[in-house]
DNA sequence: CCGCCTTCCGAACGATCGTTAGGTTGTGCA
DNA sequence: TGCACAACCTAACGATCGTTCGGAAGGCGG
């Protein structure tokens, strides 16, 4: 892929994370580019493209960052470990996870299936980590590791929202990490 | 307001809340009226004064569940009051809540400033149970009410997406508190 | 029965949308 | 030196967008 093509990738990352993909016009990414409209058309066959170029590159960055999660160990470092991983991909490249999360949706037949496959699968993976906790007595959430997941997957795809890059997201990850392990009851004290 | 103005309404909230704001033509809103689209604009000034009544009526339904939450008593039990509450409109009014967390940013001007100002507020009402929490002793998270405060609004927010109607959300709602006071190690003997 | 008021129709408006096409430029490689 | 090719321009396409307007139907209170 050609640099100028790289170029209008990543415009239209930060445009539509800006402002909605709908919101996006040709018009808007071919000024950001510093083109006519028009020209555009030399790099992509359609808008769509687009979408779906950085829906991919999103699934892609996130599911990288749970294979650097070690597949041994204690399950409570692989947690603190996965939520690292995906806080510093939302950090690190904000405007693709905000397309990753928020702006997927507009992705329209058979892309949108194959994503939203992609997506389910990552979470599946997130929340495998918990239910592996119950099943083999790391933790006792006896009833409720899908809770669990689920307030885990929330700060994660909620974290686009209010994540600044340059945060510090090891330690925001850990600090979240605490608190599903001991609460807030238990957190200072250990 | 008229009757065939509130339905006009409540197609508009479902229509954005299911394809986004930008996604929903005046033509879409017709349709869902059995109405040519010219005749809409008997009941409305503008597409935009739409999006503006939903994204008020999720405002009022927010804080009108936090009203509900008793100003006395343990935190504790104010904290699963106000999560309940939460939950209990996201499952009640989805499409509401949906245009109230993820299309009021397509306000514009005023109108835009007026709605982050209000939603500012309603998650500074949130966050300020768990401030007290700490200020006031009855929990010991010395250093990072914040982080507990956001975990919860995290799942607070993110609950358009997988919560349907007529879901537990009290029980939903306890659950997470329970995990909030006493995390996953803690949470299943108390 | 009159007149008002809500509701809707049908047609049209200018603007903007995503996309296409033919022609021009500049750069690098044979 | 000549040629290929990526990159861009200019102009236009048909479609759809949000919105306007004059008129007509229908119900309801006076």
């Amino acid at each position: 892929m050609s640099a100028r093509r790289t170029e209008l990738t990543r415009a239209a990352a930060r445009l539509f994370a800006e402002k909605g993909y709908h919101g996006t016009s040709i018009g808007d990414l071919a000024e950001a580019m510093g083109v006519q409209k028009g020209s555009l058309y030399a790099h992509i066959a359609s808008k769509a493209d687009l979408l779906w170029e950085v829906a991919r590159e999103g699934a892609a960055a996130f599911h990288a960052g749970l294979d650097s999660v070690p597949e041994e160990g204690p399950l409570v470092e692989r947690i603190r470990a996965a939520l690292r991983a995906h806080l510093r991909v939302v950090a690190e490249q904000l405007d693709v996870a905000t397309v990753f999360v928020r702006e997927w949706r507009y992705l329209e037949g058979e892309r949108r299936e194959e994503f939203v496959a992609e997506r389910r699968r990552y979470e599946e993976r997130f929340r495998a980590l918990f239910r592996e906790s119950r099943e083999l007595g790391e933790l006792r959430t006896d009833l409720d590791d899908a809770s669990a997941a689920l307030l885990a997957l929330s700060a994660a795809n909620w974290a686009y929202t209010w994540l600044r890059p340059g945060s510090d997201t090891d330690g925001l990850a850990d600090r979240f990490t605490a608190l599903l392990l001991d609460g807030m009851r238990g957190y200072a004290s250990r």
